[in-house]
DNA sequence: TTCATTATTGCATAAGTAGGCAAAAAAGGC
DNA sequence: GCCTTTTTTGCCTACTTATGCAATAATGAA
């Protein structure tokens, strides 16, 4: 079915020209396009799109699709602010250790954070260069990596 | 009391550093900075501050203060919309009329619409380059022209 | 100071969005 | 075609955010 696909463009399109301020409301311009679904699956056609809710600057929100570049953007950061700061990696069944660059560990796991990783529970930067990261149940290290160098292609174990 | 004003310095520092998904995550921030309010007003904190939520292009949403050129940014566009179909304006006690050149209708109302006019219930192009602007209960024509020269420095009557 | 006006906030609740789950549809494999 | 696997969707509900209203605090005028 290449009903959905469709629907993404339209729903780009109806974003893009008028001022959509709820789902409610895209609901009701799809339906003029003649796409007749619900609001749960324009909540995850949003998601897919990566679409944003912005301020229109006065006491107001809209949608918003983003930019190539603005997505390339926020990733670019964080991947250099990973980089930036790693020296090595390693890990067990459950956690991930990252070595960083003196004084790196805090950004190295802010860094980690924003990623915003499925895989992971959540991140501490400890006092002395190391970053720790919890995965989450029947996530395993390796599972951790491949996704990692998946997102960072410049990444390179140790 | 300035509390506010502190407090929105910090809610700004805050969405800056750390991923902020949920205006309750945001409450327990606060409070390790000795804020305590409610989420109704963090809800009317972001608002003010015109924070955004945008995808970080991995299944999940976040915070956003804008950046001052995406405000004017986004604010210049509407004008610019606004100024290139404008010819003359006119109005009533509760309706205002522009008139726009040739095929310029539609986006001067959508320039109208996205401005976000507190005055404005809603507007219709016409097929004979007119828009019309209908106004709020109270607000009288004159009440918007104002509000329009404000927002629009180079906009001259006529 | 005292009173009136405006700004802020909490509470309760409405409005809006997301996600689990199961059913239905589409896509492949043989 | 027929069966298995993967996607997509709706329904229902949980989660998240916004707002009307009333109370309280701050500001300003006289």
């Amino acid at each position: 079915m290449k009903e959905r696909a469709e629907r993404l463009k339209v729903i780009k399109a109806i974003i893009k020209e008028n001022r959509v301020d709820s789902q409610e409301k895209l609901l009701q311009l799809l339906e003029d396009h003649g796409y007749s679904v619900t609001q749960a699956t324009l909540s995850r056609d949003l998601k897919y799109l990566k679409v944003g809710k912005l301020s229109d600057g006065h006491s107001g929100y809209y949608y918003s699709i983003p930019s190539e570049e603005e997505r390339r953007e926020s990733e670019r950061h964080y991947i250099q602010d990973f980089l930036r700061g790693y020296v090595s990696i390693d890990w067990n069944q459950s956690l991930v250790v990252v070595r960083t660059f003196s004084g790196h560990s805090d950004s190295v796991a802010l860094a980690i954070d924003n990623m915003g990783f499925d895989e992971v529970i959540g991140t501490i930067s400890g006092r002395d260069n190391v970053v720790f990261i919890a995965l989450k149940k029947g996530v395993s290290g390796d599972d951790f990596i491949r996704s990692l160098k998946a997102r960072v292609p410049e990444f390179e174990e140790e």
